[in-house]
RNA sequence: GGGCCUGUAGCUCAGGUGGUUAGAGCACUGUGCUGAUAACGCAGGGGUCACUGGUUCGAAUCCAGUCAGGCCCA
């Protein structure tokens, strides 16, 4: 059976749509694992995509990636996993969830139900894993998918009624339970399919992790000022606060008074200047001013000098380096350090607040605050801080430990009160008089006006700044002080590494995930540094967040006693629960079910609750080298499986993320590393340079670009890209690549399956479903033997490559191999599958061509599936009965060594390049190649030879007659001489600009000619003889005058450009022929249609169709030639050809 | 302020281990070919390889610093 028809054009991405049907009806991804099933394994984890919206393109980046590694390995006959994971749990879902339900503040969830809400939680991640499945497929990502039906189904199912039961078929079986069950298993053996993090397994192996910390003595409550969305009610952790977490925003900032008073005393006087007898106050600046309600000392600059201003009936003190911050008049009356002013009193804003004379500060921490003597009123004072500065404010700094990050530290060190004015939702609480019950953000208004009645109020203005926002709702943040759930990194020692004690080293998490880090290959390699980076400055790691959708953290609080406890797993959960298993029966570990369980204290016999945080979800994607490789309950294929060979992710963000907490994880748990090999890049932007914004118009959505651009088209983009850089993507890239790559290879197939088709020709050599293309072709013909030299040159290029992760080194072997495929094997070879009789030499053509082309569609199969599975389909699988369904379930081609002739590709490269000087030549003299010339002369460097079929290529490239080595470059050029650096440099050292000079004085041609004849080279070096031997010097050539001349380092070629009356009629005939071609088509005969011509021409041209009719009737099929009018039914044009007329018409 | 990355033609980017005249694609100009053709070939113009120093016989490449941009941290 011949090759079916192919259209010349073809509709990439109808063409992929079509094949992703074929694979699904025929189970192609099924079959694959088959045929390597128990063969060694390469082991790959999914970093989990967030399942929460669409996939965007630069998802299609990473997917791609994966996907091309997974394609390669398994062609390399590995067994692999192909489990994809989903990332579930977090506030990102909640937030979705709470915008679908118009819901405002964390009381509408309550008010909702939380378990409604987390059911929608649930259902919303597996809406859109089904989503994510079914374009991750249409990008011919193959990976174990759940059927995108059911998940949606099982998010149906789950929102109707949780506690059916149904049955659904896994990989071995049916497999029967609750729907919510159900989706708590998917994932595991019996169910297959992608892992999804809010699995019941992801869950308590997490829980196994945190025991683990816990008896370390890594886990701890700590309390912290951070950042905290008063909408979302929660703090933001250090992993979360990122650059598109600032927002540039106008505050109104205030500059206000402390009045100093003369001693710590509550009913001490005021200060009063001693000369002039005026009341004495700091000045102070903040864009807070809810904060100024909690504040309790003002820091100065111990470096900085002070300014005392009179203005007014007022004394102020402020830094002098921000004095024309001042309004009106002033008069300077001192200056004095900043460590001067250390200890001095003042009177507070609001000393009127309870909170204010509350003893220790006022916060629900006691334990905080307890050994604190004083109130936040009696201990407002000006203490030291070497950070404060002059670029803004007045150089001094209110301090409010309970309202600032750095101000709780400062408040540390100095034994300060604590006041903490505002709840989860930034109101203020009890004890802050007419504020409390307001919002923090409606508050600034009012408080300028208290400070105004008071007299405080020195000067309001708007002032602009970079302030950080929910990364989520982009709501303002505040600062508030929380207590929250840490693992400890250990303290960072000062001191190398190496020089550690083991001890230091067994209490510090920090170092301990450093040694594993060292394990791993980074690429590129300063991903390394950035992580070490990472791990040196990170803090402890908030773990807990107080919200509703996430990991129930496992630890229980002794109602009576304070008590902590940590639970390891659903079995010790059960054994240590006294209440609350029959609510929390038949449920998956979320809240609020989880909830319901009470434990004893075993210290006081009291009950234990839950504490109500869920978990950092950074945790549920760190865990699962563990969970996804049945840590728990399969030993043996854990340790198959673990560590993953290969990860990758995109590296802004995942340093901190991902690949810190599955490092993190993995050293508590295993101690050893969670990957061998870590491949990241960059970040995927639009084509004009910008991220990509949907307001900007920039911006493509996955799908969009599937369907207009094909994801072949984008798959060879993004492979043919090096990966740490930023990648620009658009329509214009992808038109591109599709010109540069996807289209000449869809010709060189198309040409060769018309012309076999024509020819009835096929493949007969012995087959091999693994190793389609056969062994390497026996042809004697040049071009074959030197394509196929290229072809087994660049397969070990590709191989190598994406052995070592480096998809680009490999596009840009195969993009240079195809060049030369199309470029110059088919087009040199056009006449062989042309000729009309079937000969050895034309079997030879289609062997090798075939060959070629199905080996190369075989290493382009990991990059581009879709094409190249079109092409194998008839190319190989219409032909041959026995072979594979899919070019993916072939092996990954060999490379035959023996077809590499290194001399012949060096022979060609020269040739080539002698045609493209040619053509240089010719072109500088406007000679068109369509007219013959008599000869070309060509000095070669290096070589005096050349191959005979090389010469005729050249001949006819260039269209000449007569082709010539010449000996001695005189007769095309003058000669130019040059040392080899490489090799006298390093002989001569520093003498060798010298020896440059001496050769440069010497005669060109003569030297030449000492080379040429293999002898030494004199030179008179400061007075002393020295030699050079003629291979460290390099001859090279100029033009000469009077031939059409184009040389390089290589060779120097001219051309005859005397055109004899003969060259000048076969030219005519190349231009009739050229033209009767052109019509041939227009009239729209089909190529093999044989034709009669009709001319009517003046002289001249009638003499050339007379003296070169056979060659013009063999070129353009012409059966019957006739000089005579063309019929009517004929198709005509009239031509002019040198000024002389000639009317053509042709006929089936 | 610290860590990491980037800076090569108008644009987008390649350029192990230093070496003769620094490359590709797109765009532009010219031209050729016309049965791969809403393509393609060839040629041409276009570069102080961000800047400044250093090492070296020789630096886009190695070293130091500066500047600009990006990411991360503080």
């Amino acid at each position: 059976m011949p090759f079916r028809e192919v259209p010349t054009k073809v509709d990439f991405p109808a063409q992929e749509r079509e094949i992703l049907e074929f694979w699904k009806t025929s189970q192609a991804f099924q079959k694959m694992r088959e045929i390597h099933k128990g063969k060694p394994h390469w082991s790959f984890i999914d970093g989990p995509i967030t399942a929460n919206n669409p996939m965007g393109v630069h998802h299609g980046w990473g997917r791609t990636y994966k996907d091309l590694y997974h394609r390669f390995w398994t062609m390399r006959g590995r067994e692999l996993r192909y489990q994809n994971g989903f990332d579930c749990q977090g506030l990102w879902v909640e937030v979705e969830v709470e915008k679908e339900m118009g819901f405002k503040t964390k009381k509408d969830i309550e008010n909702y139900g939380l378990e409604q809400f987390v059911r929608a939680c649930k259902a919303r991640v597996l809406k859109y894993a089904a989503v994510q499945t079914e374009q991750s497929i249409r990008l011919g990502y193959w990976m174990d998918w759940n059927d995108p039906h059911q998940l949606r189904w099982l998010a149906e199912q789950l929102l109707e009624d949780p506690q059916r039961v149904i049955t659904i078929q896994g990989p071995e079986g049916p497999v029967t339970d609750t729907v919510e069950q159900i989706v708590g298993r998917l994932g595991m053996p019996e169910l297959g399919g992608s892992y999804f993090t809010f699995s019941n397994e992801n869950n308590y192996m997490i829980w196994y992790f945190l025991k683990k910390c816990w008896e370390k003595g890594w886990l701890y409550r700590g309390a912290d000022v951070m950042p905290w969305c008063p909408r979302c009610a929660t703090g933001i952790s250090q992993h979360e606060i990122v650059t598109d977490g600032y927002a540039e925003l106008t505050h109104r900032s205030v500059t206000l008074r402390f009045p100093l008073r003369q001693s710590q005393a509550l009913d001490s006087p005021l200060r009063h200047d001693p000369q002039s007898g005026l009341p004495e106050a700091l000045l102070v600046w903040t864009t807070t001013p809810w904060t100024l309600t909690s504040n309790v000392a003002a820091a100065v600059g111990p470096e900085l000098t002070y300014a005392k201003v009179r203005q007014g009936d007022q004394i102020l003190y402020l830094s002098k380096g921000t004095l024309d911050m001042l309004r009106g008049d002033y008069e300077v009356l001192g200056e004095l350090p900043g460590s001067a002013m250390e200890g001095w009193y003042y009177f507070g804003p609001f000393d009127d607040l309870p909170a204010a004379q509350s003893r220790g500060g006022f916060t629900q921490m006691q334990e905080l605050i307890q050994n604190i003597p004083f109130t936040a009123a009696e201990a407002h004072r000006v203490i030291l801080w070497d950070e404060v500065g002059e670029t803004e404010g007045t150089g001094i700094v209110h301090i409010a430990p309970g309202c600032g990050a750095e101000d709780f530290q400062l408040g540390k060190q100095y034994g300060l009160p604590i006041v903490a004015p505002l709840d989860d939702e930034g109101y203020f609480v009890e004890g802050f008089s007419w504020l409390s019950g307001m919002h923090v953000s409606k508050v600034a208004t009012p408080i300028f006006e208290d400070l105004e009645r008071k007299g405080l109020l020195y000067h309001v203005e708007p002032y602009t700044h970079r302030y950080p926002t929910c990364w989520r709702c982009k709501e303002e943040l505040i600062f508030r002080l929380v207590d929250e759930w840490f693992i400890s990194m250990g303290e960072v020692y000062d001191k190398p590494r190496d020089q550690l004690t083991p001890e230091e080293k067994a209490r510090s998490l920090r170092y301990q995930i450093m040694d594993i880090v060292d394990q791993i290959r980074w690429i590129p390699e300063f991903g390394y540094a950035r992580e070490m980076d990472w791990l040196r400055n990170m803090h402890d790691w908030m773990i807990s967040k107080k919200r509703y959708w996430g990991l129930a953290l496992p630890i229980w609080v002794c109602e009576q006693c304070g008590k902590y406890e940590v639970i390891g797993s659903e079995i010790e959960l059960q054994q240590r629960a006294v209440a609350g298993l029959d609510v929390f029966d038949h449920h998956t570990p979320h809240r609020p079910f989880i909830d319901a369980v009470k434990l004893s204290c075993p210290t006081c016999g009291g009950q234990m609750s839950r504490i109500p945080d869920v978990g950092n979800p950074w945790l549920d994607a760190g865990i699962v080298s563990f969970s996804t490789l049945r840590y728990r309950s399969d030993p043996a294929y854990w340790r198959k499986w673990y560590p993953a060979h290969w990860i990758s992710e995109s590296f802004p963000g995942q340093f901190r993320n991902w690949f810190y907490s599955l490092l993190a994880m993995a050293t508590v748990i295993a101690g050893e590393p969670p990957f061998l090999e870590n491949f990241g890049y960059g970040t995927l932007l639009a084509e004009d340079g910008r991220p990509m914004h949907k307001s900007w118009g920039n911006a493509i959505e996955f799908n969009e670009a599937a369907d207009k651009m094909g994801v072949d088209v984008m798959r060879w983009l993004y492979c043919n890209h090096k990966p740490e850089n930023d990648l620009l993507f658009g329509y214009h890239r992808g038109d591109e690549a599709r010109r540069r790559f996807l289209i000449p290879l869809w010709n060189v197939y198309t040409f060769l399956a018309t012309y076999a088709r024509l020819d009835g020709w096929e493949p007969t050599f012995a087959f091999d479903p693994a190793y389609p293309e056969g062994n390497t072709p026996q042809s004697d013909h040049l071009l074959d033997r030197w394509i196929l030299t290229r072809l087994n040159q660049v397969a070990p290029v590709v191989t190598q490559a994406l052995e070592n992760s480096d998809s680009l080194t490999a596009t840009l072997a195969l993009e240079a191999l195809l060049d030369d495929l199309t470029n110059w094997y088919v087009r040199r070879s056009r006449r062989r599958f042309w000729k009309s009789e079937q000969d050895q030499d034309k079997e030879l053509a289609y062997a090798t061509l075939y060959h070629v082309v199905v080996k190369l569609i075989r290493l382009l199969a990991p990059f581009i599936p879709f094409v190249t599975e079109a092409i194998y389909q008839n190319l190989v699988r219409s032909v041959r009965p026995t072979a594979y369904e899919s070019v993916h379930h072939t092996s990954w081609p060999l490379t035959d060594e023996a077809a590499v002739d290194s001399d012949l590709e060096e022979q060609m490269a020269l040739a080539r390049q002698i045609a493209s000087l040619g053509l240089s030549a010719r072109n500088a003299a406007a000679l068109k190649v369509r007219q013959p010339l008599a000869k070309v002369f060509v000095y070669a460097a290096k070589t005096k030879t050349l191959l005979p079929e090389l010469v005729e290529i050249i001949k006819d490239e260039l269209n000449v007659k007569e082709f010539e080595f010449v000996e001695k470059a005189e007769q095309l050029v003058t000669y130019q001489i040059l040392p080899d650096n490489k090799l006298l440099g390093p002989k001569f050292g520093a003498q060798f600009p010298k020896v440059r000079a001496a050769l440069a004085e010497m005669e060109a041609a003569k030297v030449a000619a000492l080379v040429q004849a293999g002898l030494n080279v004199p030179l008179q070096i400061d007075g002393q003889r020295v030699e050079l031997e003629p291979n460290e010097i390099l001859v090279q050539t100029k033009p000469a005058e009077g031939l059409a001349v184009a040389f390089d380092k290589l060779a120097t070629v001219a051309i005859d450009t005397h055109v004899t009356p003969e060259l000048r009629a076969e030219g005519l005939a190349r231009e009739l022929v050229r033209r009767i071609q052109a019509m041939r088509k227009e009239a729209g005969f089909n190529i093999e249609d044989r034709i009669s011509t009709y001319y009517q021409a003046d002289e001249a041209l009638a003499e050339i169709f007379r003296t070169w009719g056979d060659y013009i009737k063999a070129e353009t099929l012409t059966i019957n030639l006739f000089a005579d009018t063309p019929p009517a039914d004929s198709y005509q044009e009239s031509h002019q050809i040198d000024g002389k007329r000639v009317l053509i018409g042709v006929k089936r």
